[in-house]
RNA sequence: GGAGAGGUGGCUGAGCGGUUGAAAGCGCCUGCCUCGAAAGCAGGUAACGGGGUUUCCUCGUUCGUGGGUUCAAAUCCCACCCUCUCCGCCA
């Protein structure tokens, strides 16, 4: 949520962030125009009811003098009337607003290049390099099922399609590969574990920005009206939702492991083999509360422990910088380290490390209270680290032989108890 | 699912139709004291929104949420949500 200060001020700098995401601008004209006509309105029912409140004062005087009372109650029957009209004429328009509100996406920080789609993003650096096979490598599906260990059959039977199940050594490399990323993020990198509900209310997924736009994508529970999580960062941010936390507190740093859960409505046809668009995948998530002045030295180090994962596996890798058109509703800046995956010969999304500023602070009321008693909203990021399914894919074919079979990597020998699956 | 208790400021907790934006305590801030600190003493300390002569003044709203009764609601009534205790069921 974008603070209606800034919308008054300056309007037009928010229509242009507004225009370089790809929205409508025009929203901006709508809220200024619903915004006037509250406050015209607020001024005619504050003053009613300082009027009312004048009365009832003396109502009480005339009572406990025992004097008559009923003229002054008549009178205040009418302008109470009138109070509870226009009371009801507010709401609606302070209704309006907020929807109108929790519409507008959040602005690009100025340094981000504009770009209409995701073929505009730059790469800024790539790591790591790409495993020289000496036979043609596979992708992961090919492997996973030659292996015994990804079965997309199995889970179109009793899921449907986009739903896989993990078999033997695949099972425990998906549960290694999530406790060894949390024991780094915990035990190197200071951040602490959670692990939250997967179903989650309306006001949780308003409070990131998943609501009210983009309900399409999300799981519901018709019988509760419950939510699940298309990642972490639902839950965990929403942890301090209504909070106020002392400044001393920050940056605080939470990582979490939880099963995710998309539709992906628009993505039909798309990366229909293997398993890096599923309706379920793993995922763990770091989130940061932290001082505004801080955050984007906050989100280098984001990136810095998202890509430690990659390099600790040995996996190549690039950092994509998202323009404008790519950032996502409620992201500031965004980048995706992108992972290789030889047998498809591509890079592949496995992070995705963003910076909200104060925009999910102000809809999920997140503050901190500054050393001098002052409240201000903390910025917020997000990062995954990793998505854990693409991890595995990215393993199985970077780590593939010829023989079909494929080592592990070494930091995860001690959590999989063994250097090879075949 | 059944029975009961309860949801009040940053926190604990009084209040149960009009003088209560809300006692008291804790915390925090300022001053005195001190070489400094602690203790002690004195004072201050809610958020959000509107208006203005915009380091301040003023008006309004807010006591879980939403309705209702009333000239007037933290206080009375109704519904819902949540927490706790006990019972039942259950991994």
């Amino acid at each position: 949520m974008l603070s209606l200060e800034l919308i008054r001020q300056h309007p037009d700098l928010v229509k242009a962030g507004i225009a370089a995401k790809n929205e409508q601008p025009e929203m901006v004209d709508e809220i200024l125009a619903i915004d006037l006509e509250r406050r015209e309105l607020l001024q005619q029912v504050d003053s009613l009811k300082h009027r009312r409140n004048e009365a009832s004062e003396q109502i009480a005087a005339l009572k406990r003098s025992k004097l008559d009372t009923s003229s002054a109650v008549a009178e205040m029957k009418e302008v109470s009337d009138r109070i509870a009209a226009l009371d009801e004429r507010v709401k609606a328009v302070d209704a309006h607003l907020r929807d109108l509100l929790l519409s507008i996406p959040n602005l690009p920080h100025p340094s981000v290049p504009i770009g209409k789609s995701d073929k505009e993003n730059t790469i800024v650096f790539t790591w790591g390099d790409k495993p020289v096979f000496t036979f043609t490598p596979k992708p992961h599906w090919e492997l996973g099922e030659s292996l015994g260990i990804i079965d997309s059959a199995a889970g179109a039977k009793i899921s449907g399609s986009r739903f896989y199940v993990l078999r033997g050594l695949g099972a425990k490399l998906e549960r290694a590969l999530i406790s060894w990323m949390i024991d780094v993020h915990v035990k190197d990198e200071g951040y602490t574990e959670i692990l939250p509900p997967y179903l989650v209310n309306r006001e949780s997924m308003t409070g990131t920005g998943q609501l009210p736009k983009f309900a399409d994508d999300l799981y519901h529970t018709d019988t509760d009206d419950l939510f699940l999580d298309p990642t972490a960062e639902v839950p965990v941010t929403n942890l301090l939702r209504d909070e106020i936390v002392r400044e001393e507190d920050l940056p605080i740093k939470y990582v979490a492991y939880t099963a995710c859960f998309r539709k992906e409505a628009g993505a039909a046809g798309k990366d229909t083999r293997g398993i890096v668009r599923v309706h379920q995948f793993n995922k763990v998530e770091m989130v940061k509360f932290v001082r505004p002045d801080t955050s984007y030295e906050e989100l280098d180090g984001l990136l810095a422990n998202a890509e430690g994962i990659l390099r600790k596996l040995s996996l190549p890798y690039h950092r994509s910088k998202m323009c404008t058109g790519d950032l996502g509703f409620a992201a500031a800046m965004k980048f995706d380290p992108e992972v290789w995956m030889p047998g498809q010969d591509r890079y592949v999304e496995i992070s995705s490390c963003s910076n909200f500023e104060d925009f999910q602070a102000r809809r999920a009321n997140i503050r901190y209270r500054t050393r001098d008693g002052k409240l201000a909203f903390v910025h917020t990021l997000n990062g995954s680290g990793l998505a854990v399914g693409r991890t595995m894919a990215a393993i199985l074919e970077n780590y593939q032989q010829a023989d079909g079979s494929v080592r592990v990597p070494d930091v995860l020998i001690p959590y999989m108890g063994t250097d090879i699956i075949r």
